[in-house]
Formats: C-alpha cells, structure tokens, sequence
DNA sequence: GCGCTAAAGCAAACATGTTGCTTTAAGAAC
DNA sequence: GTTCTTAAAGCAACATGTTTGCTTTAGCGC
C-alpha cells in the first residue's frame, strides 16, 4: 500500500507523502469538491502534478488512501464493563463518524477509487480488529458475545446502508439495532 | 430528473437521450472503465461531447443517471403463495443481481455521482416501492408482514454492504438474513 | 407554413492527465 | 566522510478531456 511509502520510509518519499495528504485534508476541509484537483492538491502541497499521477495514479486513488488512512480508529474502544455496553457505545460513535458529512465523504471515497490503491475491504477488516478486541475483553469476563459476521449484518450493515443510500439513523435507531444483537439468538 | 427528456418528450431532446444510454451501456459492455468517457460516449451515440456536458455535467452524473434507470426492476416481484415465500425469491433475485460484477458497478456510479443528478435515495425508494407491494399482498392474503424499514435494515442492507465493501454474500447467506426477520419478533 | 425557442453542433480556449528525460537525494559500500 | 546506485521527484512537451460563446437546427404553437 503506498501509504507505507515506498521503500525509504524516512525519506523524501515519506514527506512528499506527508505533504499530500496534508494538502488533501486540508482542501477538504476549506473548499468543495470541484476545487479539490490534482493541480491543485500538488500546488498546496509544493509537489508537481506527475509526482501524485506517478504514485497514486488518480485523483480517486489518491484521496481512497487518505480516506482509509483517516478512517481508522485512534485510541482503544471505550470500556463500559459489559460486553453490550461496550457494543452499544462503540456503535453509537461509529454511526455518528460515519453519518458526518465527512465521515459520508470518505466512504463513498473509498467505494470510488477503481483502481484497488486503497480496497474497500480494509473497512471490513478495521471494523473486525475493532469488535475482535470487544469479544476478547468479553470472554475474560466470562460473557456471550454475538459471532463478529453478526454484528456486521445486524450493526453496522444498516448503520452503513442507510449513511450511504438515505439519511444516517439516529442514535436510538442505533441502539435498537443493537439491542436486536442480544434478542434474536 | 434528466431522464424525463425534459420539454420535449417525442423530439430530438429525447432521441438524443437515448441514444446517449444506450452508447454508455454498450460501451460498459465490450470495454473496459477507463474507455468509458466522454468523448468516447458522445461518439459512439453520434452527438457531440458539449451536448452531454450540457445535459449532464459530468461523466459521473451521465453514469449515475443511465444505472437509476438499468436499476429499476421491469415485472411484478415473484408471486409464490406466502409472504415469507416472496420475500426469499426477492431477496435471493436482489441479491443475486446486485452481486453481479454489473449490480456493483450500478451501485457505485449511483453513489460516485456528487452533483445529485440521480440520487442514491432513489434506490431506496425503489426496494419500498417493491416491498411495499409484497406488503399489500400479504395483507390481502391475511399474512402478517415485517415493517418495510426493518425488510431494509435486516435483509438489504447486509447484502449490500457486502456486496460493496467484501464479497456479495451466498443464497445460503441471504436465505439466513430473510428467516430472521421471521424469528425476531 | 412561419416564427419562437430549447437544445444540439461547432470550434477555440482552457484545464487536466500522461510521458520521456533529467535531476535530486537517501541509503549502501567502501 | 566520499562515492556509487537507484528510486522517486522535477520539468516540459504533449495528448486528452472539459468548458464556453456563438451558430445552427428542429420541434412546437400559432
């Protein structure tokens, strides 16, 4: 994955890297989608155009990397004391990232990029890491916990559907996804 | 919705239209993505590219617009004499067609196309529409029937996940989503 | 048929994407 | 530290895709 930068790890590759996404996030952040080019991008980030063609290949690419690199979770999953508690408080943060305009864009960046940089199965496997964690802790206290392909369909599957094709669910439609974990088996 | 043809529904404005869909479809058909522009568009449709930036604005929208309608089921959903029944087949023919290399790629240029000229919620509105009509027929038949916003959550979103973000799920799988909306509740 | 108008065609200007070649700088060998 | 090697960045010319003002066409109402 080129977000590894290649094989100089401290080196120009790293910075210009660094520079990139950088500059990515920050045109993000202050302008719409139509100003957020190639051009531009290289401009901010005092790199020349061919530099991001050469690495990332396209614009789609380019902003899948950073979307999968921003998408990941930064400290561990909050610890309520029950396996479900920590299900819930764990979902209702994830449905609320998601169902940010941000959180929105980079889904659907990196459902965009074609050409496999950034594969959107990373997501699948950020959130299998994140509820392997949360089955663990469950087992050394000694609760059930649902089979982590469950969740997925149950939780997020909906969470994700909705974000993505209607209006993100609320945080009580969250919880009642949730609760369904615990009643239907 | 530009698919309507605009003012003049039997004239040029909607030859034109036509013609457009179908040079996008054949060309999704025999070539690869990144032949799909454009130009190659407005060629083979016999039309000038400006006509199609006009209309559409962009490729992606021109795409989104063309998968909305290839999107849109053509016959009454399978009558199989119980409610339960016809929403396995459903279910299974959904999943089946959005699993397809051609499905996936129709839910993603709905989703990539930004400047809303045909909007993800319409797929929504296209599965209510359907399920809806199981619905009214399981009523006629005296059959109780799920909420359609649970069908949605339960059976449609999982596959679509998926479909979009791992490998498209087997009729086993799918079969596995429709029973539970059936213990649940 | 005759005008009216929305939309298509055309072509030039412009922006974006691609490529071969040159230069730079990080790491390895000495 | 100096020199060698090489992956990656810069540059510049080029190709392709996008936008725009203006002209032409054809459908529709009269």
């Amino acid at each position: 994955m080129s977000s590894q930068a290649g094989s100089r790890p401290g080196g120009r590759s790293a910075r210009v890297q660094a520079a990139v996404h950088e500059a990515v996030k920050a045109l993000q952040a202050e302008s719409g989608r139509d100003e957020l080019t190639v051009p531009a991008i290289a401009d901010r980030a005092k790199v020349t155009p061919s530099t991001i063609y050469r690495r990332w290949g396209d614009l789609a690419s380019l902003l899948a990397d950073v979307a999968v690199e921003r998408i990941r979770p930064d400290g561990p999953p909050a610890d309520t004391g029950t396996a479900k508690g920590d299900v819930h408080a764990w979902a209702e943060q994830y449905a609320e990232e998601s169902g940010s305009e941000l959180g929105r864009e980079l889904l659907l960046d990196i459902l965009a990029a074609r050409s496999q940089v950034a594969n959107p199965a990373r997501c699948c496997d950020i959130l299998r890491d994140r509820l392997a964690i949360l089955t663990e802790r469950a087992e050394t206290r000694g609760e059930a916990f649902p089979d982590i392909d469950t969740v997925l369909d149950t939780v997020i599957a909906p969470i994700v559907y909705r974000t993505l094709f209607d209006e993100p669910p609320s945080p009580e439609q969250v919880h009642s996804l949730v609760e369904t974990l615990w009643q239907q088996r």
